[in-house]
RNA sequence: GGCCCUAUCGUCUAACGGUUAGGACAUCGGGUUUUCAAUCCGGUAAUCAGGGUUCGAUUCCCUGUAGGGUCACCA
């Protein structure tokens, strides 16, 4: 970076979120990269997308859009990336090779890295033996005396200044340390040319003056590797703050995609609130000190700390998704209510007066369709089908039923059919049941007569949205 | 196996070394709503074990146990 650069930035945070394009997002990921925005954000800070292609055997097509995708679902946005670029352009590592190539020549110049003289297969030998002696696998105890000119076609490998523990400072864990075996002669640029991570994503933070790297608790360990080399290039590394992980349903193993990690897109898919997500993961491993639990974006960025980032791991917990998720819901206008609520429903009964009926049985969209699926909405504009034993209720006798719907009948044919509203029919069943003393033998039947159900939203909401006529011929029916 | 991280209700979590260990989700029980739903009120439920340090440990230290991570020409 330029020296004006550099006083410019000076109190600036950076932060990034640098995935590598090998397929879908799942929470984890997710998780990461909204922990950096919100930090960038919150101190007017810029936060990064950079992509980690260099690995051309694990890419997967098509996966820095799906990267894109989801991020700009949940409204994480970058002030510098893929598609937009920015003043560290490329935001691609496979287009900056000859940056990491540049950074290997200085250490090269300083003999801290050579090249690797051994097949692959020699290598692996080395490592089953290791493994064999239950110890950890150590490269630099086969470190070459004597080194080659690096010529490009073998790996280059750093040469481990010295061997030592390690013991730094984290945002988030405090005081980490690790033991000399952490150190090793790692390869800085592989054999095709293109560089490790351990390497690339140093380069490139440095270059983009990044100020925090958030990423997960599985990069504690090869830490010192990072150090050692900043070290060795004589430059003070960027602030460190580990997250902690997020563990799978059995709350055991680390969330993966072996183990059934969803792509975050599928939560998109299920109808979930993009707000309501974030808010979720947020919590889910961080906490604001106090009792809130609800929060829009901007409370969040408001609130956000890295000192109350957790340290152990969290368990996905979908009830509670489902829970922040519903106030969510209820927190939004009428306007995008209905605009939601519509896109899931059948054409006859995009009705305004079905809203508040939904809104208030369901967790997320999806929960519609279901509703559907289960028949919960089918009455709205089918006829129900009737059984003589669900008519009855409890220990009223079949006439009486009879004589209490006549009864009902005859009254709200009384109600004139513009005036038709739940109100008035709920006048005319109240006097209905003062005059037979009970109040379930008369709500039971009218209920089930009208849906089918004897489970259903209030009947004189349903008489309401079904108007005079229909209430009086399902009625009838029933009879 | 080495190194490292973690440990509070079923789950997510709170508690300057002094609290009847708090909240939320879930669950259970009530109240309202003449019914569902929603809502309100209440209950059950936790400091991994053992040693220290201390007048006093959920909190600090050690050991054990359990779980996790890592030891790639993957990130």
């Amino acid at each position: 970076m330029s020296e004006k650069e550099q006083v410019e930035n000076k109190n600036k945070v950076v932060t990034r979120f640098a995935p590598s394009p090998t397929g879908f997002m799942h929470v984890g990921g997710i998780r990461t990269a909204l922990y950096a925005w919100l930090w960038a954000k919150k101190n007017n800070g810029t936060f990064i997308l950079r992509i980690e292609d260099t690995d051309k055997e694990r890419e997967v097509r098509g996966s820095i859009e799906h990267i894109i995708e989801s991020l700009n679902w949940l409204g994480i946005n970058w002030h510098e990336g893929p598609n937009i670029g920015g003043p560290h352009a490329s935001y691609l590592q496979s287009e900056r090779l000859d940056l990491y190539k540049k950074y290997a020549q200085i250490l090269i110049n300083k003999g801290l890295a050579y090249p690797d003289p051994y097949t692959e297969e020699e290598v692996g030998v080395f490592r089953d033996t290791a493994e064999l002696a239950k110890k950890p696998f150590l490269y630099r105890e086969h470190r070459p005396e004597v080194f080659d000119k690096w010529d490009g076609a073998k790996p280059l490998r750093f040469k481990t200044p010295e061997i030592k523990s390690y013991k730094w400072n984290d945002l988030v864990y405090g005081n980490l340390s690790a033991g000399p075996e952490a150190l090793d002669d790692f390869i800085l640029i592989k054999s095709d040319g293109y560089p490790t991570y351990n390497f690339a994503h140093i380069v490139d933070d440095i270059e983009m003056c990044v100020t925090h790297v958030m990423r997960g608790q599985e990069f504690i360990s090869s830490t010192p590797k990072f150090l050692s080399i900043y070290e060795a290039l004589g430059i003070k590394p960027p602030f460190y703050a580990t997250l902690p992980p997020i563990m799978g349903s059995d709350g055991k193993k680390k969330l993966g995609k072996r183990d059934g990690a969803k792509d975050v897109l599928e939560y998109r898919n299920e109808g979930y609130l993009p707000e309501a997500m974030i808010n979720f993961l947020a919590l889910l491993g961080w906490n604001p000190g106090d009792e809130r639990e609800i929060f829009t974006v901007d409370e969040l960025i408001e609130a956000f700390d890295i000192s109350r980032i957790g340290h152990s791991g969290a368990q996905m917990n979908l009830e509670k998704l489902d829970w922040i998720n519903k106030e969510h819901i209820k927190k939004l206008s009428k306007e995008e209510l209905r605009n939601n609520i519509f896109k899931y429903l059948p054409d006859e009964i995009k009705i305004e007066k079905i809203i508040p009926i939904i809104s208030e049985r369901i967790s997320k969209w999806s929960d519609i369709t279901e509703m559907i699926k289960r028949g919960e909405l089918d009455f709205f504009y089918k006829e129900p089908i009737y059984s003589k034993e669900k008519l009855i209720y409890k220990d009223s006798t079949q006439e009486e039923i009879s004589n209490n719907i006549k009864n009902i009948i005859l009254k709200l044919d009384e109600i004139d059919e513009n005036s038709f509203s739940k109100e008035k029919v709920k006048e005319c069943l109240n006097l209905v049941s003062q005059e037979t003393g009970k109040s379930g033998a008369i709500l039971h039947p009218v209920r089930f007569a009208l849906s089918g159900l004897d489970r259903s939203p209030d009947p004189f909401i349903i008489a309401e949205i079904l108007g005079k006529n229909e209430t009086l011929l399902r009625l009838q029916k029933a009879l």
